[in-house]
RNA sequence: GCGCCGGUAGCUCAGCUGGUUAGAGCACACGCCUGAUAAGCGUGAGGUCGGCGGUUCGAGUCCGCCCCGGCGCACCA
């Protein structure tokens, strides 16, 4: 007989591993399948039912705004949260996922406008309008509800919450009016961000930087008088010519708004900082003209403006200025010299050319000194026009507009001013010097227009301020330190947030809450028709927050049905305000007080969530730091008492291949459905668990399919796991733990290690360490040590051989542990997985209804430090058979036997381990080879690498292979009927064959 | 300008409180197996650990300065 029909002969008698289980996942068609199937079989509920009664842990959804698609950005916080979500209820929380939608706001609106071609038709009414943006909203949540189905991830996807839903909207105003009644808000005239382009107050959040280039021009504003007492003229007229200089006299200014020079009403100058009185020529001019600026910036100036024949001619403090005053260089108004602490010397001139209505500082500077607050700008940041230009501006009833400045001012817009400004103060001479300058500056995060600074009257939340309600506030303290008191009481992930969100709270203004759109939950206040005094109070508010429960916030756009009288009735009217005309006043909410809202209107309203404030979690990009993170703590901390989450995640920002942020308008971003249907979900979401997210996350098709190496290698572990459990029944046929082999017993304790650092690794949200040390596991422990051991055992030995079931126990263990591992990230394979997996009957149906797995004291110090030495020795081992594999002396290493020569020590060290024939019949198995002797050394040994105290010869093996097992054991052919046979071999096949 | 984070093999990253010859995966090269097979196993090459200086018996690890990248704050007039 030869050995090839030996083999055919004994070929059947092999248990070789045998799976339906596919190599090739088939996600992008198996995923929508599966997605179906929990659809039907509502899995979600079942989830929900499972954990109904155990202890709650909730992670509250950060509503992401419904306009455009979900892309890879939302797209990875949604599976973020997924994950989260998936592993906290495998750890046995009841840990519901409500998705909510941010519904309202500018971006909307500003969409709709443009079909409507640009603005608003005049015979549209409001109601018609907002009804076209709630459609606008719905069906943009519908859009992004299914694509992020697509991406696996389970909720209450039919009950999601909105924030144009009445009873949200109900409870926006709940929030308002009891931070009214804390005494929180305000009404002021204050500067404030304004987006020309998108008409509105802006928010600190709805800022972006971005550079842009600007004129800078240095201003020559005439000096017209100086009061008797002041300094300065007592510095001019000890000079001898103290007559010209009057005459040729000015304050030299510096801005990079020139725009907002006819808002001006006042020079601000330091009072310690030293200034000098200078004469100079221009460069194209032989009339000498004098001015006054900071001595440590006159050599800059001088230099940029290429002045002639500079001299100074006194120097002195600034507050000698004290009594200067000017003549407004085109307006002929008289202004004051004033001080301010911010006046620096790093650039410009030392003269701060001040406009309340146009600066934050100004305005404060302004207040101080009781300078008139100019704001000569529309909503559309155009200059006013005629009358409205003239008095806006404070000109002296006798102003006549010869030299054409109003005339140009008119009706433009403020950056088109800019230039026309600057030419005008060139041909009259005020101008010194300009030229383009570079900075960054802040523009409307929606238009991307510049914005500018405009003195209105808005609505706004006092961040110092104390509530004086005992129960609450104990200690009296201010809004902004109990803030940080709760800050400091979150625990933030990564650790450095609670540092970037400190300090954001340590540095920010009042909140500006008010927004003059259509598109958003109305501030409900009235005023009185007549006087304009405002008419709210606690009765008021209640009384339309019913209506608004009710009704929706339409009710206050419904002039028709909802008149005033109607809106607002005599009886929930305060006392002075019954019977009197009012009018309901126009500003909306900042969107980010609604969404900031959201623990009141979805934590503390919704009937499945009631009970569960504060939540555990929030779980956003690092973004909403200065987003939804402060203001949901604002608003929950000044209404409630305490910081709506406990815990707080974040991740950065989503990038491309070359680091640059994701946008569309660049097209590298894409639409998440998109991504899963082309790569897989389950892939893209393996992706984002393999990644630290706290650094920017490059997401591009070929980093994901680079990926994929990393999941099929999980994918196919598991599958030879399972392939040799194809006659294995866990009931009948698992092996108790104590008569594990010793080799099973250790794959149980690495196993035992991997849950521990993987569920660690989860709890610190490190999902990318996890992956991690499961890649590992399933490389090196699994795939390369255990699978590769295990497999003489499993495919030749007995099929119900102790020694057989028990690798098959093991097997079986660390399959459904990778199964359970992998869960909340691989949401779709593992039902594959799971159905490959022989179970127990009446288990969970599926890995998504499954307990997280336990570690439970498996852990063997002992074995493992056993194994580790005799997977160094098979390194060891690996180096000298590879070499006899180049030299053609063999080809698989049962062609080879090893003699290990151990020094003393290593050899007690080996003694140790088990009786010599035990001991180098386990060597054998796990270094592959036919056989293993320990001997004395001698010729042709070689010393270790990396073992101290060890030489080791490896012989080429001439003994007749086994035509079953391939092993060269040295007793083939013992038994007759099976001459081709090892001993063992042939034992197995016995009559069979 | 201030602050935070990062700079380790071609790529993606591990390297805890300083301690033998700096690791893993991918990619690459070479080889084995053909009984995990559009798989599996092995071996190998590849690193002045951003630069300079310091502390120390010893520094990828601690300190200082500098360079590069990212982010945040502020850039005001």
């Amino acid at each position: 007989m030869t050995d090839k029909s030996d083999k055919n002969r004994y070929k059947d008698t092999v248990l070789l591993p045998k799976t339906d289980f596919p190599m090739k996942a088939g996600l992008q068609q198996r995923e929508p399948e599966l997605q179906k199937k929990w659809a039907e079989t509502r899995l979600y509920e079942r989830i929900r039912a499972a954990r109904k009664g155990a202890p709650a842990w909730v992670l509250h959804d950060g509503p992401p705004y419904a306009n455009g698609d979900a892309h890879t950005g939302t797209g990875m916080n949604k599976t973020l949260k997924d994950m989260v979500v998936k592993f906290r209820t495998m750890q046995g929380f009841d840990s519901p996922y409500v998705p909510g939608w941010d519904c309202h706001g500018l971006p909307i609106e500003h969409n709709v406008l443009k079909d409507l071609g640009g603005k608003k038709p005049d015979n549209m009414t409001s109601v018609k309008l907002r009804e076209l943006c709630l459609d606008y909203a719905n069906s943009y949540v519908d859009k992004q509800r299914a694509q992020f189905k697509t991406v696996g991830v389970l909720g209450r996807w039919e009950h999601p919450y909105l924030t144009t839903s009445p009873v949200y909207e109900a409870n926006v105003l709940r929030v308002f009016a009891d931070l009214f009644s804390r005494g929180f808000i305000t009404r002021a005239k204050r500067p404030v961000h304004w987006s020309w382009a998108a008409q509105s107050a802006l928010a600190e959040a709805e800022l972006e930087y971005e550079d842009r280039t600007d004129p800078s021009v240095f201003v020559r504003f005439p000096v017209s008088s100086c009061g008797k007492d002041c300094k300065f003229r007592e510095h001019v007229e000890e000079l001898d010519n103290a007559g010209d200089i009057w005459d040729t006299l000015a304050l030299l200014i510096w801005t990079t708004t020139p725009w907002t020079l006819p808002a001006n009403v006042a020079v601000a100058a330091s009072t310690d900082a030293e200034y000098v009185l200078v004469a100079y020529k221009r460069a194209t001019s032989e009339r000498l003209e004098h001015m006054v600026l900071a001595g440590a910036l006159l050599k800059t100036v001088s230099e940029k403006a290429k002045l002639r024949e500079v001299r100074v001619l006194k120097t002195f403090l600034g507050a000698d200025l004290k009594g200067v005053g000017y003549s407004h260089p085109f307006l002929e108004t008289a202004c004051p010299v004033v001080f301010a602490d911010y006046v620096t010397l790093s650039d410009g001139t030392g003269l701060v050319h001040t406009a309340p209505g146009h600066g934050k500082e100004d305005f404060e500077t302004g207040k101080r000194e009781k300078l008139p607050v100019v704001c000569p700008i529309d909503e559309a940041g155009k200059f006013f026009t005629g009358e409205r230009l003239r008095k806006e501006l404070q000109l002296a009833p006798t102003f006549e507009d010869s030299r054409g400045w109003l005339a140009m001012l008119e009706g433009q817009n403020v950056l088109k001013a800019n230039p026309l400004i600057v030419e005008k103060l060139r041909a009259e001479g005020w101008l010194l010097h300009d030229e383009p300058v570079h900075h960054s500056y802040p523009h409307c995060w929606r238009t991307h227009q510049p914005v500018i600074f405009r003195v209105t009257e808005q609505w706004f939340i006092k961040i110092d301020h104390v509530d004086p309600d005992k129960a609450f506030n104990p200690e009296g303290k201010t809004l902004r330190q109990r803030l940080l008191d709760e800050i400091a009481r979150t625990q933030w992930f990564p650790a450095w947030g609670e540092k970037r969100i400190s300090a954001m709270i340590e540095n920010r203004p009042d909140w500006c809450i008010s927004r003059q759109r259509f598109w958003g939950i109305p501030i409900p206040a009235f005023a009185d028709a007549q006087s304009g005094e405002l008419c709210v109070d606690a009765s008021t508010l209640a009384h339309v927050v019913k209506l608004v429960e009710q009704h929706g916030s339409n009710v206050w756009y419904d002039d028709a049905n909802w008149p005033v009288e109607k809106l607002l009735p005599d009886e929930v009217r305060p006392k002075q305000f019954k019977g009197r005309k009012l009018v309901k006043m126009n500003d909306i909410f900042d969107v980010w007080f609604e969404s900031g809202s959201s623990h009141r209107s979805v934590m503390l309203a919704d009937p499945e969530l009631a009970d569960k404030f504060p939540a555990n979690m929030y779980l956003e990009g690092d973004d909403q730091h200065r987003g939804w993170f402060q203001v949901s703590l604002i608003l929950s901390v000044a209404t409630q008492g305490k910081s709506p989450f406990k815990q707080c995640l974040t991740s950065a920002f989503v990038v491309d291949e070359n680091g640059e942020k994701g946008s569309k308008s660049k097209g590298n971003i894409w639409a998440i459905d998109k991504g899963c249907a082309d790569l897989g979900a389950d892939l893209i979401r393996y992706y984002f668990a393999s990644v630290n997210t706290s650094e920017p996350i490059p997401v591009t098709y070929s980093l994901i399919q680079a990926a994929g190496e990393g999941y099929r290698k999980l994918r196919n572990t598991f599958r030879a796991l399972v392939g040799n459990l194809f006659d294995f029944d866990p009931v009948k046929d698992a092996v108790a733990y104590d008569r594990l082999l010793p080799l099973d017993r250790w794959a149980l304790s690495q196993t035992a290690r991997v849950i521990s650092e993987v569920t660690a690794a989860w709890e610190r949200y490190e999902f990318h360490t996890a992956m991690r040390a499961l890649n590992e596991f399933a490389n090196v422990t699994l795939s390369s040590q255990y699978i590769d051991v295990c497999k003489d055992r499993l495919y030749c030995e007995a099929a119900t051989s102790l020694s057989r079931r028990s690798a098959q126990t093991g097997y079986w263990v660390i399959a459904d542990v990778l199964t359970r591992l992998l869960t909340p990230v691989l949401v779709h394979s593992v039902e594959d997985m799971w159905q490959h997996l022989p179970r127990e009957a009446g288990g969970p149906e599926s890995p998504h209804l499954a307990a997280w797995p336990k570690a439970e004291g498996r852990v063997d110090a002992a074995l493992d430090a056993r194994f580790e030495l005799f997977f160094k020795l098979k390194a060891e081992c690996d180096r000298v058979l590879d070499r006899m594999r180049k030299d053609k002396q063999i080809g698989k290493g049962y062609d080879a036997m090893v003699a290990l020569a151990p020094d003393e020590s290593m050899a007690k060290q080996l003694a140790d381990l088990g009786q010599a024939t035990a001991l180098t019949a386990e060597l054998a198995e796990v270094l592959n080879v036919s056989g293993v002797a320990i001997q004395s050394g001698g010729e042709g040994f070689e010393d270790a690498a990396t073992l101290k105290g060890l030489s080791l010869r490896v012989d080429v093996c001439n003994r007749p292979a086994c035509a079953r097992c391939y092993r060269r054991t040295g007793n083939v052919g013992s038994i007759t009927r099976h001459a081709t046979l090892c001993g063992r071999c042939a034992e197995v096949v016995g009559e069979r064959a």
